[in-house]
DNA sequence: ATTATAGATAGACCATTATCTATATATGGA
DNA sequence: TCCATATATAGATAATGGTCTATCTATAAT
């Protein structure tokens, strides 16, 4: 699998905030629209807006807009990816980055 | 479940990082000294030394000194609940946190 | 004991980010 | 047309985080 750490870890930063772990989880549902998900947070309408720009914009949540309403759904094909890549950079894999070095340069072992 | 965003979004937070991600990555074939970690990078001894720190207090490695050197490893049963917690987050589960309100409420449907 | 080496800590710097208030945009209804 | 409503944007602020240089600590070798 190609490792592209750079692309991921900006996926990680969307997830790395307790409340937008707490949308994907209420998403994970169902398409919600903004009012509803913003019934089960304190912050305030933009702050929500924030959080779903980051969300939408690494391709986690798609965004469906219907008259005044926006409906947001989770991107599954997305966070399956990143998932995926999560459980290869815990794996020990024959690929892995660390299989081309030459081990006997290493002083400590 | 019980999902703890709070306490996942640190972790979380520790894998937002490119160059952690690849540590993660290196660390998953088996443990590796420090200096043989920074050969990997551009970037100085005590900023590894920080990401280190980072991802001991957080759970996810850990750390075996043996005289001078420091030995680093994947903290695997960590890792895996880190994996696992993210699964249930992207799943429709019957016990998800969306499930408990009055669906009648919605306007917007 | 002195010196060299591996790694950690302190503090500074700059960029990023989560949040707010205020305002703008866009849509639907009277 | 005018107003109410849903969402987005702008700009400010305070906190966080990645990196550096300089320095410290601890261990090993001579």
């Amino acid at each position: 699998m190609k490792m592209n750490y750079e692309e991921n870890a900006k996926l990680m930063k969307a997830l790395a905030d307790s409340n937008r772990l707490k949308i994907m989880d209420i998403l994970s549902c169902g398409e919600k629209c903004a009012c509803d998900l913003l019934e089960e947070f304190e912050f305030t309408q933009p702050t929500l807006s924030h959080h779903m720009k980051v969300l939408m914009e690494c391709g986690l949540v798609n965004c469906r807009k219907e008259g005044l309403w926006s409906h947001y759904s989770l991107n599954r094909t997305n966070s399956d990816k990143l998932i995926l890549f999560l459980m290869n950079v815990i794996t020990d894999t024959e690929e892995c980055i660390c299989k081309c070095k030459d081990k006997s340069k290493c002083e400590c072992q």
